[in-house]
DNA sequence: GTCTATAGTCTGATAGAC
DNA sequence: GTCTATCAGACTATAGAC
């Protein structure tokens, strides 16, 4: 049976706001985006919005959502011939270089308030989760190949990395427009991974 | 001349204003916390805290100075006979675990609407300005001793600092209570100067 | 359009320094 | 006793969720 024409309209608007919405949520951060501004954005009423999203919280968790899921489709796509390390370090850079793009984090550090609600929303808690269990496979893997120091808990390596996809230094950097992009990601990549000590 | 009495009068609770503007922007950041708040916590009539204060953004900022000077002071503080690396990591140990009492972070990555209102506020950028200028100095110290990578440019190293003291994966892993506050600061330690590889 | 939250202001009463 | 700072809290204005 075919999809019907309405169904298709309201899903193909519900990708646009969610469009909007990420980008939106990238460049003010969430208390700073106003539902206006998504409405105007998109091109559509408000109460048009509130159709789709009950709340300027639900909003904001679905495009968690969408993110991550997209981010365990990037995970799954990567050449089953590469160790775990180099898929993490893939993983990152791929995070980093959608972050120079204008996209949201993967962390909700910027607003406590939307941290909290994110904290209840089933859905999103669900899809964070199957990243994470992911994620903590691959550094297990990359410590099992001795390629990650075991002596790092599995969860703060995990968290550290999630951290970096909203780590302020990418902004500065790209702010100060000093660095090229492939500079910044670099930078960003071995000060993470190789750490800021001279090796011996 | 002795100081008078209302004019320490003033003073004492001009710093009781910034002690409570601390713990607050600490716990709730800029956006959360609320003038009202702050008032009655200090046990003041909002009228008195305007007395002080002429913005709430004002008050965020001194309460910034206020850090900058104080890290700048522990800076000075250090033993000289320390190498430039060991400052360093001595200085981000002391603001991590700063930061773990409730301290607020060195960078406005909570709020861009902060972010914004001190680009602009001469005292805040003077003050920044000078720290700015002696961690670069140590940075480049390390640098000349072998002990920081000179691959890595000094300001993305600086930059870098700063990010750590807001780093979400502390509170992360405080919220966690698996780990020891001494535990969480080595891992952050070790993640930040020798980086979660393997040394060979 | 409605309602809430909150920055910032104003007033009249009060307490305490001198 | 006078005076000034401070108090509690009402009030305005605005932004933004819904």
């Amino acid at each position: 049976m075919v999809t019907p024409y309405r169904v298709r309209q309201l899903q193909m608007r519900e990708e646009a706001i969610l469009d909007v919405a990420h980008v939106l949520l990238g460049k003010y951060g969430y208390d700073a985006m106003t539902m206006d501004d998504v409405a105007a954005e998109v091109g559509i009423a408000k109460a048009s919005l509130y159709k789709h999203f009950v709340s300027k919280e639900k909003l904001a968790a679905r495009t968690m959502v969408r993110l991550f899921d997209r981010t365990v489709a990037q995970l799954a796509a990567l050449p089953a011939n590469k160790s775990a390390f180099e898929k993490l370090r893939d993983m990152l850079e791929w995070a980093l270089r959608e972050r120079l793009k204008g996209g949201i984090p993967h962390l909700p550090s910027t607003s406590s308030t939307l941290e909290q609600s994110l904290m209840t929303d089933e859905p999103y808690l669900a899809s964070l989760l199957s990243l994470n269990a992911a994620l903590s496979l691959l550094v297990d893997e990359a410590k099992n190949d001795n390629a990650i120091s075991a002596e790092l808990p599995t969860d703060y390596v995990v968290t550290a990395i999630y951290a970096r996809t909203c780590d302020p230094t990418l902004e500065y950097m790209q702010r100060g427009r000093t660095y090229s992009d492939d500079e910044i990601v670099r930078f960003m990549l071995d000060g993470f991974f190789v750490g800021i000590v001279v090796r011996s």
